[in-house]
DNA sequence: ACACACCTGCGAGAGAAATAGCACGTCGAC
DNA sequence: GTCGACGTGCTATTTCTCTCGCAGGTGTGT
């Protein structure tokens, strides 16, 4: 059984993830060139071997080097991270996290976006009203 | 100067810091009540104390024992929050958070608010045309 | 064949985090 | 006053991160 998995992660292994959540999938050189600071590509692999021995992430084997992806699938991850941050700072509040997007907590929306954001209120309102 | 204090939290104090930001204000008392498994009391204290002195919390004296609180409010610290899970997960689009949150990425809204995010958009359609 | 660039496997040491114990102080009840 | 509950200050120890180096393997150009 791969354990919890949910707090896990150290500081750096979070950094890692976070860098293999963005760019979806990675090798060891990518992911020591999006860490800030001076860090040795040795250290990097190792930290991906343990990521890995943890269940964290896994590798693929392309031509010689691996490429590492994340365990956990984008839009899963995503989600846990949204359920957390919501608890944490909106009460639990789903439309709280959405006003607060909406409101300054996020870039400045475009008339476009908003437009589109619209339909999916309305799509919202049709499929779970609830 | 206090440190960068971005990304510098260990495990243990991302969940402290969590439940302070839940609760708003906690003793130590009250933080151990939240932590998941067996944790001394001992141990509870002592992370705050770190925490304190790294700058991440303060403490208030209330009668006689101490009150932990956030250095950074809660709303600067969902902030930056919401930007980094943006960032990391959604591209850096606001929309698609946004997207993620209406569809089933978190709890089924309500009618009402329903209601209230649709005059949310008008009202930052209005502030914001770009 | 040789040198070079690039990659993986493993191991190991310095340092930080996590945990918990002990001493002491304060308050309230009996 | 003395006992117990509860709180803090400090410190010690174990555990886990974090870091990097070295050995070896595979392919490429000369």
């Amino acid at each position: 059984m791969p354990k919890p998995l949910h707090n896990a992660l150290t500081r750096r292994e979070r950094q890692i993830m976070d860098i293999l959540y963005r760019r979806s999938r990675a090798t060891a050189a990518e992911v020591l060139e999006d860490l800030p600071g001076q860090t040795s590509y040795s250290t990097v692999r190792t930290q991906l071997r343990v990521l890995e021995e943890k269940g964290h992430v896994r590798h693929e084997e392309e031509g010689l080097r691996y490429v590492y992806v994340p365990a956990v699938p984008r839009h899963a991850a995503r989600k846990s991270a949204l359920r957390h941050l919501v608890d944490t700072f909106f009460e639990g509040s789903t439309e709280k996290a959405v006003a607060a997007l909406l409101g300054g907590e996020g870039s400045r929306l475009t008339e476009e976006e908003l437009d589109r954001i619209t339909e999916l209120v309305a799509k919202a309102r049709k499929d779970g009203p609830r």
